[in-house]
RNA sequence: GCGCCCGUAGCUCAGUUGGAUAGAGCAACGGAUUUCUAAUCCGUUGGUCACUGGUUCGAGUCCAGUCGGGCGCGCCA
């Protein structure tokens, strides 16, 4: 189904003679007062042309024919084109909308092939609130574009190959307590972890040590490979618990060491083609003069002036580092998946590192990377409300499980003070629905790449701009139809709708305008805009909710409402469901 | 020092890619309920969009500079 934009836009191309390269866009108006959707084109022409925007505007209008779709089309202003729907209309387009299983949504004339790297969380450390975000956001993106009608590809990178390991095995072999291992793998783990890096600062033989055990598991010592493996499947049984409780899943999950093979490859191949020489024992790729310096991300400037910032591909010490295994990654994606766009959510730190890398692809597959769109989506830190990044009481790093189980928790007390009727299992099962819906929708609603403020308090809050607050929404309609099915009234389905009150009309309109934000959404791999449409989405509905009953409305009236409330309720819960939040029938 | 990001109401944040009189929520105050879940809705108060200049019909948005904050800057990822 096609947008109402994209229709007033096609109208305005045939009206418009020579539109040259302005783009004839049809936005939602600013204000309600002016109508539903506006055209700046006028403006825009005339500037080119150095004519008046409301003669131009006027010439548009007389050739332009939207009296099928709009009740009044005027001029305003400095040269706008207001547009106002038809009610009649929006009402015919509101029952396609019922009809269409898409909700309304475009199909691609092409769909894309899109790989999305997210969560990467590392082996033999647990989860903790700095994967949130890639998780959630990654996770979001990926639904949205799979309902769009893309193929998704979702791959978890996990970091399971590096130095650290070797430090890992000397504390396996050394100090491993078997009983805290049963009890939780990962807390163990990062325990010897510690254990052992604190020794290195301090013993030099230690620190040999784990790197002739790490030198022993590259070269593929059995034992050594043995406790790695081990230390990887109890590292991705308790990633498989969290994703399983966050209902985020992948289609692959290739660690680093997958990799492993293909790294030197890489490094001949750059070596060979002089994208990459020798320097200080490492080979490293320099800029190549192709950008302005400022822009340049192999550059860098100090008091001294400007000073080369190369990217390492291979170590003095003959390992190969990240840049080297992203560039390994992308040209393993590219050959398995053919992909139109590899999306990386990773936090803004590594921006340097992605345009290094992005810039190095480019040079070393030019053919390749002009078909492919690289996107590094970044974002920003949570903080406490102290401004600081978001700690325990006591300063630690917040594991991710106990966030959860925080939020569980906190959402079951708010619950059982509301609901204590209702028995605990089902309790449980709602703390578990709001709890983590709040957590999710609190990382979600700010643009991503701002440091947001974490708060219990406002994230659980059941007024303003929270989940439980859509959440709600759509238990209300649930509640509708609870009553319906009581009192054993039959609902005529599909009846015809009738959009009279003026609350109605703005539902259908606000019900039409998710095929127009999803696209965006995805484009600009926001997630917040979809966050921001469903607000306002939950609000038209609770104005409705006020100013039209349902159940005593009769006849016509009301089976038109209730199908009204029955394609609110479905926006509502696949809407939240693109941004991974679940919907529980009370609460 | 250089680069990236941020600075919008007392607080937390939006702002449809340059559009009309800058919007929400919280907090404060005032209304609406024999309820379809008031877990809601309606209204009032609250602004030098950090500052200065520039670009143009038009700037919170783009450009330059200044101030303030976060992050990054050769062998971690």
């Amino acid at each position: 189904m096609e947008t109402i934009p994209a229709l007033l836009e096609q109208r305005l191309r045939a009206a418009v003679e020579d539109p040259g390269d302005i783009p004839l866009r049809i936005t939602s108006a600013s204000d309600s007062r002016f109508g539903d959707y506006q055209a700046n084109a006028a403006m825009l022409l005339a500037k080119q042309r150095r004519q008046n925007p409301r003669v131009v505007a006027l010439e548009i209008l007389d050739r332009l024919k939207v009296d099928d779709i709009c009740s009044s089309v005027e001029i305003a202003g400095a040269g706008f084109l207001n547009f106002r729907l038809r009610p009649e209309w929006v009402q015919a387009r509101v029952e396609m909308l019922r009809l269409d299983a898409h909700l309304g949504v475009p199909v691609p004339e092409r769909p894309k092939c899109i790989v999305i790297d997210f969560s990467s969380p590392n082996v033999a450390k647990p989860m903790h609130v700095g994967h949130i975000r890639s998780t959630i956001l990654g996770d979001s993106l990926a639904k949205i574009a799979e309902f769009i009608g893309h193929k998704v590809v979702r791959d978890n990178h996990i970091g399971d190959w590096g130095t650290q390991f070797g430090m890992l095995l000397v504390g396996w072999k050394t100090v491993l307590d078997r009983a805290a291992l049963e009890r939780d793998p990962l807390l163990e783990m990062e325990r010897i972890y510690k254990d052992v890096s604190a020794r290195c600062r301090e013993d030099a033989t230690v620190l040999e040590s784990a790197r002739q055990e790490l030198v022993k598991l590259q070269s593929g010592d059995a034992e050594n490979l043995g406790l790695w493996r081990e230390m990887i499947r109890l590292s991705q049984s308790q990633f498989d618990t969290i994703y399983g409780r966050l209902g985020v899943r992948f289609d692959v999950t290739l660690g680093e060491s997958f990799y492993n093979e293909r790294l030197h490859p890489v490094v001949e191949e750059l070596r060979a083609r002089q994208i990459a020489r020798a320097s200080d024992g490492a080979m490293c790729v320099f800029t190549d003069g192709s950008l302005p310096q400022e822009q340049d991300p192999f550059l860098i400037k100090d008091k001294d002036g400007w000073r080369d910032n190369p990217a390492i591909v291979l170590k003095s010490d003959g390992a190969a580092n990240y840049t080297t295994t992203d560039l390994a990654t992308l040209q393993y994606r590219l050959e398995t998946w053919h992909p139109d766009e590899i999306v990386y959510v990773t936090d803004g730190r590594q921006q340097l590192h992605f345009r290094q890398m992005f810039s190095v692809f480019q040079r070393w597959m030019p053919e390749a990377a002009a078909s492919v769109r690289l996107s590094h989506v970044w974002f920003g830190s949570i903080l406490g409300d102290d401004g600081k990044p978001f700690k325990t009481r006591s300063g630690e790093t917040v594991r991710l499980a106990d966030l959860l189980d925080e939020a569980e928790e906190r959402s079951f007390a708010q619950v059982s003070e509301r609901n204590p009727a209702l028995p605990e299992a089902e309790r449980r099962e709602i703390a578990r629905v709001i709890g983590l819906g709040a957590v999710k929708y609190a990382d979600l609603l700010p643009h991503r790449q701002g440091d947001y403020t974490f708060s219990w308090d406002r994230m659980l809050s059941f007024q303003g701009n929270t989940a439980p607050y859509l959440q709600n929404a759509y238990v209300r309609i649930q509640s509708i139809f609870r009553k319906l099915a009581e009192a054993g009234s039959e609902r005529i389905l599909g009846a015809a709708l009738l959009l009279e009150h003026p609350a109605e009309v703005a539902l259908g309109k606000r019900l039409l305008e998710f095929g127009e934000v999803l696209p965006m959404v995805l484009e600009d791999h926001r997630p917040n805009t979809l966050a921001n449409y469903l607000y306002e989405l939950a609000n038209t509905f609770h104005a409705f909710y006020e100013a039209c009953p349902v159940l005593k409305s009769e006849g016509a009236q009301r089976a038109s409402r209730l199908e009204l409330c029955e394609i609110s309720a479905r926006m509502l819960k696949t809407g939240l469901g693109l941004l991974g939040i679940e919907v529980p029938e009370r609460m």
